[in-house]
RNA sequence: GGCAGGGUGGCCAAGUGGUAAGGCAGAGGUCUGCAAAAUCUCCAUCGCGAGUUCGAUUCUCGCCCCUGCCUCCA
């Protein structure tokens, strides 16, 4: 089965064809460099570096580009509350963004562009956009994009300007010949960071970054463009005027959108303070458990975030690992991904990545797998192992130590908590049951939870 | 007001024109000194109403409810 993409463009599900045999350019809009990032921004980076390597997988060659947005209003404030240059505010934030990507097991893109070093190919698609009677400059200095000259003007967003007009809250500004008319260039202000222009000392608008960017290194059309819901109008919308009225091309072929993340079915955002930064759930959580949260739903529906979903994401995680574990007690150290999937799992993958049903398959395979073990029977049969761990890797999660994830590190509490195991398995061998509860219930209080088999006693924190 | 997306078991969440994956929780069995883990079995008629159809949770229409976008936002 091909792959099949809904397309926000269209609407619909349709085939994925690209524009060059065997090659993908993906462009996914990045964040703005001036905070730490929210559980929100996790979901976004997730769900898009599951699809990269999933095309990766498909035998696709992917450019995949992922910008920083590293000048803005918010990172001016910002960086002049720290009393800062704005440079050693995004480049900080730039650096623990790239931490907490690492530490979500999320590959790094293949470029990952800043807006300030890309001001020749904004300057020159707004030069383009003026010369093509798509934009102005206004009283006020700025140049902005007179929305009414684009034709096909919110096409992606299902929206028409007029209605657009009469519910807009966006504040009246006169030098503005129509009120939804955007900034593609901002003249600049004293004090503000500012580049040299056509138009005089300023900075780019917002969307103009992202059309100049994907254009510059993906070429005018390319295949997916991606980004959270949230972008969808009217940074997409903009971001399309933009690419297509200078250069008369078709821009991103297939648009597709990430739901959000809600707390208390709530969309979790800045602005109404409902948020969780990455790092302040992985805290509590490992990695692997926001990660397979995030899976466990499609990514075009809302996903609800909160701590007893998380524990519901890590249960599921710990039955994967329980077998990673037996595996690893039968001389089966490394689960080594082959890339070999099973059908149906490609098939969920293939349908616009379809990833709840994936994780099904996976748990599906996780039960053979056990079947086999419970039955004595050779689980490397029907290249079980490999698919089961293709799939997993093709997810990012059970990449650690079976014993670490449940043990964690702690080597002093290991080694007691070994000697007190050793002691039990003597009381248990002069069946004195009594000793052997005791130890047991002891190391209950503490949280630690033993296991027996008929190979010994092993442990984890319950 | 306009536009978009939703309402599936106790919770989460897939899916299909012919009577519903998977996970979590729960009940019972196997295993175990007893547990735990694993495994087996059990546990829903898909918001409401009407229509199309031999047959609809899945298509159409109406209604109710929820969320998002229309300002910066992943």
């Amino acid at each position: 089965m091909s792959l099949q993409l809904y397309n926000s463009l269209e609407g619909k599900k349709q085939e994925f064809i690209p524009l060059e045999e065997g090659k993908v350019g993906m462009y996914v809009c990045g964040v703005t460099v001036y905070d730490y990032c929210h559980v929100g921004h996790a979901r976004v980076m997730i769900v898009f570096d599951v699809m990269y390597r999933w095309l990766k997988q498909s035998g696709y060659d992917v450019n995949y580009i992922r910008n920083f947005t590293d000048v803005d209003d918010k990172i001016i404030a910002r960086a002049a509350e720290r009393n800062i240059d704005i440079q050693v505010l995004t480049n900080e934030m730039i650096a623990e963004f790239h931490k907490d990507m690492d530490a979500l097991g999320c590959l790094r893109p293949s470029l990952e562009p800043r807006a300030t070093t890309h001001m020749p190919a904004m300057i020159t698609m707004i030069e383009s956009l003026i010369k093509h009677g798509n934009a102005y400059v206004s009283d006020s200095g700025d140049v902005l994009y007179a929305v009414r000259s684009f034709e096909g003007y919110g096409k992606l967003s299902g929206k028409n300007i007029d209605d657009l007009e009469s519910g807009s809250r966006v504040d009246v500004d006169e030098s503005k010949r129509d009120t939804l008319d955007f900034v593609l260039w901002k003249k600049a202000k004293a004090g503000e960071p500012s580049w040299d222009s056509p138009w005089g000392e300023g900075r780019p608008g917002w969307h103009i970054e992202c059309s100049a960017m994907s254009c510059e290194h993906l070429g005018h059309t390319f295949d997916i463009h991606g980004g959270g819901m949230d972008l969808k109008f009217p940074h997409h919308e903009n971001e399309i005027a933009q690419a297509c009225a200078s250069n008369d091309g078709q821009f991103a072929r297939y648009w597709l959108h990430n739901g959000f993340v809600n707390i208390n079915a709530e969309k979790m955002s800045k602005s109404l303070g409902n948020f969780f930064s990455i790092r302040e759930v992985l805290k509590k959580y490992h990695p692997e458990v926001l990660r397979m949260f995030i899976l466990g739903t499609h990514y075009r529906s809302p996903l609800d975030f909160s701590d007893s979903a998380l524990d519901v994401a890590k249960a599921g995680l710990d039955r994967l690992y329980e077998t990673k574990r037996r595996l690893k007690k039968i001389g089966i150290n490394e689960l080594i991904p082959a890339f070999i999937t099973n059908d149906v799992f490609e098939k969920a993958m293939n349908d616009d990545f379809n990833t709840p049903e994936a994780l099904a398959k996976v748990f599906s395979l996780n039960k053979e797998i056990n079947k086999r073990m419970d039955a004595g029977l050779d689980v490397f049969d029907d290249d079980l192992l490999i698919k089961f761990s293709t799939m997993l890797g093709l997810l990012a999660i059970v990449k650690v130590d079976a014993d670490g994830w449940f043990q964690g590190v702690d080597s002093d509490l290991v080694s007691a908590i070994e000697n007190l195991i050793v002691e039990r398995a003597v009381a248990k061998k002069s069946r004195d049951f009594a000793r052997a509860d005791a130890i047991r219930d002891a190391l209950a209080v503490q949280g630690i939870v033993l296991e027996d088999s008929a190979t010994g006693t092993t442990w984890k924190r319950g």
